[in-house]
DNA sequence: CTGTTAGCGCCTTCAA
DNA sequence: TTGAAGGCGCTAACAG
């Protein structure tokens, strides 16, 4: 019984005879053996891991995608390995980069990395795929939530409502999805004259929420679009401390639909995205490319309006 | 220039020419070369990589946790594998096992698996680390919050409010920490003769909160301990929607302190349990154990009373 | 200070 | 069907 005869057995490379087969199981299970995945791994030049890089394991949405990924790999035999950059923008290529090395794959999350730097590193990554955001001329495949088309679909929910002077509560003004709000809001606003949407930089976090309160009392917004939902709760806190009454004075929206939005004060009204599915579709794609085959078409999920109490008609006095 | 000196230079090790040096480090930037994190794990023995096994990663505890402890070992250059077990408790010792193999160490997180497979699954492991849970009688570090304590002092805090009849939301019946949650209130019970906790069985999500709230309105208790945050959360929904009014008619406290905790209507009270730290103190054990040097005491950390909205003195009808 | 050799643990031709 | 040999890419011990 050799070597190679146990490795054959171990993967079930039907060649060897019966009652030798059954030797090495009862052996190997006796022993306690198993392969070793490392020395597999070099031979084989694949790991059966990949990397998934991501800015921030504190934010709802990467937590989501994350979770997304790792169960949808998991069904494939795949692990994942985590790398947070910790929001530090210089440090995502090199983490990326790094990580990728370790792994047979990667499934980047780079929202604020600029696009030259994406196209430069994108090549080296390879294989990957892009999670909410693309980058023209490269080949690496997508899984995005169209944030444009979110924003558009809100803010005609709020023109419908009868505002006219709304405030965006700007995130990172290098962030893509970012972009991708502002190119719908112009859109939407050079298709109403009588819009007037003021964008007001903000942040990403509820303490930016809740610090944009008072300048979003003092305007004369009667409705804003927070840029996400973490700030619309924070906003909506900092107003309730303020004495702003929501919806009636002022009508506020988030982004995302987070788990906790629906349990505000009130409810809030926002643009829901799904991540988890989000992070399975980019899983779909990669595992396509792991295995020679051709990834399916990108994909972008058309978040979905979810109308709560936040949102109303504007004062008569506003109207 | 040989394979050995590229070695040397590339690991720093000092006793090479400078010159010599000088070209191999020019050499490998040129060509982009850096060694085989695969091929050098082999021979080192070592992956840099540790496993975190946890039960969910919806879960805000184990996100926090993961988050502590990936940055922490970020720092000292290790990468953490996630294993997510979904809840699935019969998945955990394999899957541990499994992704053992790939690391040099695992960050175990299993509340709901029992004592006995816990104790003989530990020396398998190693070295290995607790998050909230110990084990005695193994040699495992443990990183822990105080559960007991913490429900204790939440407990006192609504006896000293004037309430006699608690209802206790119950998560999983074998989980350790609602174990320990058991043993705080009957340690609490004992010592306080006039006072009724009535335990319901629930569960750990806002649906079960949400679903417990007919059954505690209906109930003669004027104070309700939920299992956790999440719990507390649902039942604030459920109790809003059936007109029950907190803390006015009902106390309500939760449990943890996630981030949401303080914006529910009214804000909750409940017991702040550092998640992160919990993460990076497990981490630090296991550095430890990883360079071969005695890993500090265990450390558990006692839960903070966060007094806020949800909890009044009983109705004076009730007291 | 530098090059050669052996081997980490496995899989995969190639012969037998 | 089975065993022997080579090599995945690297590091460490050994000479030179």
């Amino acid at each position: 019984m050799s070597l190679s005869t146990v490795s054959r057995v171990m993967n079930g490379n039907g060649t060897v005879d019966t009652d030798l087969a059954e030797r090495v199981l009862e052996a190997s299970k006796a022993l306690n053996y198993s392969a070793s995945p490392l020395a597999r791994s070099l031979v084989l030049g694949k790991t059966f891991t990949v990397a998934f890089v991501l800015p921030d394991l504190a934010n709802p949405t990467f937590q989501g995608a994350l979770r997304g990924v790792s169960r949808a790999a998991a069904k494939d035999g795949y692990r994942v390995l985590i790398a947070d950059t910790g929001e530090v923008v210089s440090e995502e290529s090199i983490l990326a980069l790094e990580t990728r090395r370790r792994c047979d794959a990667v499934i980047l999350c780079a929202p604020r990395m600029s696009e030259e730097r994406l196209r430069e590193l994108l090549p080296q990554l390879e294989p990957a795929v892009l999670i909410n955001r693309d980058v023209l001329g490269t080949s690496a495949p997508v899984a995005a939530a169209d944030y444009r088309s979110g924003i558009v679909e809100l803010l005609m929910h709020l023109v419908g409502l009868g505002h006219r002077r709304v405030t965006f509560l700007a995130g990172a003004h290098n962030s893509a999805s970012n972009r991708h709000r502002q190119l719908g809001i112009e859109e939407v606003v050079r298709a109403h004259p009588d819009l007037v949407v003021t964008e007001v930089a903000c942040g990403v976090t509820f303490a930016d929420g809740h610090g944009a309160a008072a300048a979003v009392a003092a305007s004369d917004a009667t409705a804003v679009m927070a840029f996400n939902d973490l700030v619309a709760m924070g906003l909506l806190s900092g107003l309730g401390e303020a004495g702003v009454r929501v919806p009636e004075q002022l009508s506020v929206a988030g982004f995302d639909d987070i788990p906790f939005a629906q349990y505000t004060t009130p409810p809030l009204t926002t643009v829901s995205v799904p991540v988890t599915e989000l992070g399975e579709q980019a899983w779909l794609r990669l595992r396509a490319l792991l295995d020679g085959e051709a990834p399916d078409h990108n994909v972008y999920f058309r978040p979905r309006l979810e109308v709560r109490g936040s949102t109303a008609a504007p004062q008569a006095v506003d109207a």
